[in-house]
DNA sequence: GGGGTTACTTTCAGAGCGGAAGGCATGTCG
DNA sequence: CGACATGCCTTCCGCTCTGAAAGTAACCCC
């Protein structure tokens, strides 16, 4: 009746349409929805009703754009009328976060993994999400990603770095254990979806994701619906040859994506050149100062990085591209360069690309869980399209 | 009230869904299509009823396979109901095609065209469209595809082997000289609709067309829907570098698609190396019996293309990919190398790679644009989905 | 030729929609 | 300061489309 978030879950047809686009496109007044979505304006009224009752959307402060009429009373997501519980795990970590309806993190913690066995995953989860959510607002739904393939946003089918080589049921493990219905995902599916509703390419229906750091990872979102398949964010551009004459990869490809952008290979041209261990930072502070070894390591990074991503844009048709990850300073520091190797593959006359460079860390990561939960419980079925 | 394929044409909603259904898929018994577009059965008798009364669907024989109850009745799409035209300009030609509504060509003629001018190709298109329609059939529509931009399916933009480079609002002159709806359509886009709704990608949700020929085209559906942007079709990947030793193109690239595959390279190649003038065909030939010059020539240039296709499937993770054009002998005759180089660059633990290898000619391409006039037919506005 | 089985059709009530008319909260002007 | 204009939102009503259920049709088998 009043501002108890009822569990009118069951969002469905119209109301689930109004629901996303006041969720994803930000306040509007009902008639301004009504026209996006092609509905009149008794049918909006009818529609907005019950979702104002539930406590899902409120009316916001009235909009003085108009100087004559009755003011506009726009409609906005109440982002706390749910919240949601993110998690990315690594190979030695777990991060957890708490978010709104909109993905914004309003908590957050971390910890590492005693183990690597799926239980020692579901306790540490646990553990933190119990510590983050504790006296806090109730807890709707949580996700989980990591860097591995995932099935029916429920069973974990392949995780090399925790050394997951059967199947291991996560979702319903963590189900169990959190007491709320958990989605898990690949970690840059994850990633990208959070960039499509609520990041960089909110408002896109056509964009790539890039991520570089421990590796270099790859989500494509056209005609405004992820591109999921099994192998989808499990190291399809790993590999991709970018330099001829490049170092060789630990999987002997000479000048691929990893063997350019990793950090691992990075670290390593530099300290070799050196004759000393550097840090990833460190080579990026060199390369920034004129270091004779670490300049041109890192210029031909970004040139790589550059013709990765023009590559990307020519077969996707994409105009739009997100690059991050942990490694993402390299695309600041050697920006000349990978506009280079932008250039050098993409030809002039096409439409000109939307580098969106944006920080990165694990937080973003266990966001991108986070909103992999919210997809999964707005669309109710699996989560696919925006 | 009988057979006159009355005027029925805004095809809406669910009655729009049942036509494309059976068109798509085939003929299938009422509660199969109803099954599969969520309908209830009483909606499918309601909904078929005026489509078989406008002579648009018909009854077929029924199905001899279950052996108990009333015998199926399917319903199929009657492709004679409607007829299209299809035209190809190329920088020298015209290929005119006369299809059904399921794009099975009936009649096909060419000419060769007096002039680059617009009004040359309206009325070569004109000549040929009337000498092929007379006596038969009503035309409900045409479609017309150029190697070209192409803006609202109506203004060509920019054909540079025609010289256009302001626009030209061929959709308009077109539609007033034949006296029916015409659309315009990139040459690729149109033989990629063509292969989604009716040809080797038929059922796929997700695929990717790649020609080779005179250049080297491609064309790309996801989420069963093409991907279009006003770069589409137009030479994205002809630059796309495969070889770092390989030739170098009319452009400086070296080893870039065009270079490796183009009709042109090739032949120049073996020419060179034979000091004599030989066509495509003849390099072929001359590889396939082991010929020293033009084996290696044909070998680089498969590896190259294995080495693109798998670059389009990584990076927009479709598991098939449909090989067509002119010069797809080479598909063929350096099978072996064309799947060495896609073993190359694809890593084995990813889902196979279904490789679909269609012969072409421009009847194919015409067809092609027949297709174009069809979806704009049946989907009413843009020619977008499936 | 009657019973069994399955495919399709008819009937009917309910849900959801758009359009029209009215209510409401403001600004504006006499 | 009150009537009016304006534009947003709500109420009401009839229409259309839908699924569920009951009814009919067409075949096979015995």
């Amino acid at each position: 009746m009043d501002a108890t978030p009822a569990p009118s879950n069951p969002l469905a047809g119209a109301s689930r349409a109004v629901a996303l686009e006041v969720l994803l496109r930000g306040p509007a007044p009902r008639s301004e929805i009504a026209r996006r979505l092609g509905l009149s304006a008794g049918s909006l009224t009818r529609l907005a009703k019950p979702l104002i009752d539930s406590g899902l959307l409120v009316e916001v402060g009235t909009s003085r754009e108009a100087r004559t009429g009755r003011p506009i009373r726009p409609l906005d997501i109440n982002p706390t009328a749910h919240h949601f519980v993110g998690a990315k795990v690594t190979s030695d970590e777990v991060h957890v976060v708490i978010t709104t309806l909109r993905a914004e993190v309003i908590a957050s913690a971390h910890a590492a993994l005693p183990g690597r066995d799926p239980d020692s995953v579901v306790d540490t989860v646990r553990t933190l999400t119990g510590e983050l959510a504790a006296g806090g607002p109730p807890i709707t739904a949580a996700g989980v990603c990591l860097g591995g393939r995932v099935a029916h946003h429920a069973t974990v089918t392949a995780a090399p770095f925790l050394e997951w080589f059967e199947d291991v049921p996560l979702g319903r493990l963590l189900t169990d254990a959190l007491g709320f219905p958990t989605a898990v995902d690949n970690d840059l599916l994850a990633l990208t979806r959070a960039e499509h509703w609520f990041g960089a390419a909110r408002g896109h229906d056509r964009f790539a994701v890039v991520t570089i750091g421990a590796g270099v990872g790859y989500g494509l979102v056209i005609h405004d619906t992820i591109v999921d398949s099994p192998d989808a964010g499990f190291g399809l551009l790993g590999h991709y040859p970018l330099d001829p004459l490049g170092p060789l990869c630990p999987s002997g490809h000479r000048g691929c994506a990893t063997a350019m952008l990793a950090h691992s290979s990075i670290c390593a041209a530099v300290s070799v050149g050196l004759r000393r261990s550097v840090t990833y930072d460190e080579c990026l502070d060199l390369a920034a100062s004129g270091d004779r070894v670490a300049e041109p390591v890192i210029t031909a990074a970004g040139r790589a990085l550059g013709r990765l991503i023009a590559a990307a844009a020519n077969f996707t048709l994409v105009q739009k591209i997100v690059l991050t990850g942990e490694g993402i300073r390299l695309a600041e520091v050697a920006r000349a360069a990978v506009d280079e190797g932008v250039r050098a593959d993409r030809d002039p006359g096409f439409a000109p690309l939307d580098l969106d460079i944006r920080p990165s860390d694990f937080t973003q990561w266990a966001r991108g869980a986070a909103v992999t939960a919210i997809q999964t419980y707005v669309l109710d079925d699996a989560p696919v399209a925006g």
